[in-house]
DNA sequence: GCCAACGTTGGC
DNA sequence: GCCAACGTTGGC
């Protein structure tokens, strides 16, 4: 069991989207190093702090988790979307993506400040300068501290 | 394989 | 809207 930060800005899919569609495909993530985590890293009931970026304010909203293995990602295919990719062929395509389902929203959003001002974060990557990774590993820990600043 | 140019991310 | 940080592309 594993721990994961998944970034999402709230104006294309939120929290309270997820909630009401109780299950997304992460599709859309176009970087080989976050493919590579949901690809080869994640499995079924890994827990994901669901992440408002470009967000007022900026901060983890709740709670998700992993509900079905990495497949292709459908929108790399699709030449109307601005994910399509033309290097990808059925055979052989380039981007995979996790399921993810809702599992609780807090109560109030745990706010990037909060995350910088709670010493036992320090480490985590989403603080870190530059970091724009948008599927990141999170510490066990770490994680069990923002559940329970989010009141969870 | 280097690296400059360019595009994207994401906080502010 | 700005811009620092970083990833990708493409000429050589």
């Amino acid at each position: 069991m594993k721990y994961w930060l998944m970034k999402s800005e709230p104006d294309v899919y939120s929290l309270d989207t997820l909630a009401k569609e109780k299950t997304t495909w992460w599709e859309g993530v176009r970087n080989y190093q976050a493919r590579n985590f949901m690809m080869k890293e994640m499995s079924v009931g890994d827990g994901v702090l669901f992440y408002h970026s470009n967000a007022e304010p900026p901060g983890v909203a709740g709670l998700a988790r992993v509900s079905a293995p990495a497949q292709a990602d459908k929108t790399q295919f699709d030449k109307k979307s601005e994910y399509f990719d033309k290097k990808a062929t059925l055979e052989k395509p380039q981007w995979y993506c996790v399921q993810v389902e809702f599992v609780a929203k807090f109560k109030k959003p745990v706010t990037l400040q909060q995350l910088r001002e709670e010493k036992a974060l320090a480490e985590m990557l989403v603080i870190k300068k530059g970091q724009r990774l948008s599927v990141q590993p999170v510490d066990k820990k770490h994680f069990e501290i923002i559940k329970k600043l989010g009141g969870l």
